[in-house]
DNA sequence: TTACATGCAAAGCTTTTGCACGCAG
DNA sequence: CTGCGTGCAAAAGCTTTGCATGTAA
């Protein structure tokens, strides 16, 4: 049974409707292996079928988030992107603030400093989609450099 | 000389003009103990002078921002937030994503990791504005509950 | 004096909400 | 059947932009 599935099961389990709309809406999250905004799962969801609004899909995705299925986050450009949580294996990513660039990185880099908070302040980082502001190698260079009068 | 002229002085070395507004939106930027919003921070200014807009607000904000005298960042409930750079000590939070409580945290306790990613990736962190989202440990227990189709 | 910065107002975008109808259970 | 979920459209926020005026240098 593929993970989808699961979800749609949850949705039965707590009561709510399972609907084509909120299916498909799972299935492009599915299928989205970045992070997507709702406009860009709204265009894939239109491709499935017309008749799915956008407003089904901030309904669904608020719903999703209330249930811990499905996380949103800002990488700080103003879009709000949102991914399904427990589906792939965590992975991590390292942004670069200049190019945009993503660094994916491997757990094992975290989890020393996950056991340190957890030890010292009881906290549970939620890194299934964190992402580490920062500059990568090819844009450090680049950084302290400021546009002049004339190029603004 | 307080670190507010010192971005005043950049500003008219890089042939931008120093106005007032300008003046001001540092003024309450360095006032600002935490990350504010545009909103909060076009607030703190209206009480210095009512003559001075949301939208030189947000240029303003731009253009520290392309200096890199300012970051601003979304802690995921889409309300976008700006914080001068440099200008404190670099200070860590942990971010609740349950009740929203704020945790600081040591620098001590990051560095590890940032050597780590310098090491294995050549990125350099930008931690200044650092919001490590998670849950307390007074959330942990809440965590993976969800509502009902009733309360929903 | 020159042209950059501002205030004002309107537009643009993303996200939310009200309402009557449709459909899952 | 019931009432939850949806499409449609309008509203609500937040942010950006155009333009004439003001003003720093």
């Amino acid at each position: 049974m593929c993970c989808e599935e699961r979800f749609l099961q949850q949705l039965r389990e707590r009561g709510f409707r399972l609907t084509p709309q909120r299916e498909m809406v799972l299935h492009v999250l599915h299928d989205a292996e970045e992070h997507a905004t709702a406009d860009e799962l709204y265009a894939r969801v239109s491709v499935l079928s017309s008749a799915v609004d956008i407003s089904t899909v901030y309904r669904t995705l608020e719903l999703l988030e209330e249930f811990h299925l499905v996380a949103s986050f800002d990488l700080g450009d103003g879009e709000r992107r949102y991914e399904l949580l427990t589906l792939h294996r965590p992975h991590y990513h390292l942004h670069c603030r200049s190019c945009g660039r993503l660094i994916t990185i491997e757990a094992q880099e975290l989890q020393p400093l996950l056991d340190r908070l957890a030890q010292a302040h009881g906290f549970e980082a939620r890194v299934e989609h964190w992402v580490i502001p920062g500059l990568c190698g090819d844009c450090q260079a680049a950084a302290g450099q400021a546009p002049s009068a004339r190029a603004a």
